[in-house]
DNA sequence: TGTACATCAGTGAACGCGCGTTCACTGATGTAC
DNA sequence: TGTACATCAGTGAACGCGCGTTCACTGATGTAC
């Protein structure tokens, strides 16, 4: 009872921590700038120094969007993956296709995330974990299906040096996967964020475009690749 | 004769328009800042406002140095590809090795044409036959090997919609290729600059680090994935 | 329940810096006769 | 070959704006007795 009774202090402060944040990212949204504490300040009718009860710096408010941003994109993936059911392949295209809608949606903190790093700004390590969750996401639904995985194509045993990453790699996250599978699963990783990079950023403008059909069927094709079955739907 | 030997005018223009170029470079490569008139005019000792006799704004500066780079990622992939010998094996990987080791040397120009847009910039239409000649390389070592593509696992036909962007693309440009295989161009295309973009952009930091050997193994399996047979010498 | 003190949110002015762009100007380079 | 005029590179000051961060302060909220 008393931790859930705040002071009207604390609950003030949580909840202009949050409008601090939600405006940060209207203005990333709107203008496409670069994030300003003052604009943010402006915006709130409050004045720049106050912005310093709440954030440190600037970093540090870019550091909150940023893990927030890593929390909502995962987030949306394993909540469409969850509603996508048990089979595989229902599930792949779930995540992939849950990453380009949220990137649709909010490409500035995409770009954020996968685009340029800011100038001058290092990411702390509280980073790295959040970064990690949706790439685990992917590597889950692998995962799952691990005894039934069927790729036309087998992959190729990788070299030395990159099965010892990728066995170290797979100890830690995904010990159902040889190696092989999981330098596809990686590939798939990259290939995905890829495209939606691409899309987002204007290359794809004028030839592969709408991308709608490019990316569900590339989609289909690294599920093919990873050898994923065939859910009990169809299969366009 | 005339036309070779100019004023000394007009060489001072060409020589400096190429210092102003240059000292942008080295400042996005130094301080990994934005692009600043001031500052490159200040690093060259002239008043800021000179360099309005050479580019007419900022965002012009901006516009010869993407197309710049984009000509110079585009030379080093042909010349690789040119190098490598008519074996479609050895040339994909020397295109696919060329556009990495360019990013690896010059991340800020990379940046600038594959990260974030820079924001309020919009690039005018001379930038698109700019950005187009690296895909074209790498389209072009498929083609130039249309008639021996043998994948291990044949490529879906696309759905309608794409089948029709991709033969619309495909007679521009790559009249041998059928839609599939240039569905999987574009496909490794999207992949190759998602797995450069990631490296540069630190989210392979920690796990796939260094990146050398999971590079390399990737474009062997989008070369497998094309079809692409084997050159005269070894395959690791 | 009421008073005395500590805590902390928020203010407003200031510091010191940056930027792109314009404008009237000086002086050197080029051109036409 | 020499003079008169046009062209143009480069200057330096100014405009009007932005930024992150610090600091001494006021006044409200919370706490201990």
């Amino acid at each position: 009872m008393a931790a859930a009774i705040q002071g009207a202090r604390e609950r003030a402060r949580v909840e202009l921590t949050r409008e601090i944040k939600a405006e940060a990212r209207r203005q990333l949204a709107e203008d496409g700038t670069q994030l300003s504490l003052r604009a943010v300040s402006r915006a709130l009718g409050m004045a720049s120094s106050a912005v310093y009860r709440y954030f440190p710096s600037r970093d540090d408010l870019l550091t909150a969007l940023i893990l927030d941003a890593y929390a909502d994109l995962a987030e949306h993936a394993e909540a469409a993956v969850a509603a996508a059911g048990p089979a595989p392949r229902p599930r792949w295209r779930a995540a992939c296709h849950a990453v380009r809608d949220w990137a649709r949606a909010k490409p500035h903190e995409y770009a954020l995330l996968y685009g340029t790093p800011v100038p001058g700004y290092h990411a702390p390590a509280e980073t790295i974990p959040a970064a990690a969750r949706m790439p685990l996401t992917l590597v889950g639904v692998v995962r799952s299906a691990a005894d039934r995985l069927a790729p036309a194509a087998p992959p190729a045993r990788p070299p030395g040096p990159l099965d010892s990453q990728l066995s170290l790699l797979a100890q830690e996250f995904a010990p159902e996967l040889p190696a092989p599978v999981l330098a596809r699963a990686v590939m798939a990783w990259t290939q995905l964020f890829g495209m939606v990079s691409f899309e987002l950023f204007g290359h794809l403008n004028g030839t592969i475009d709408p991308a709608d059909d490019f990316f569900a069927y590339a989609v289909e094709e690294l599920a093919d690749n990873l050898g994923l079955p065939q859910g009990s739907s169809e299969h366009c």
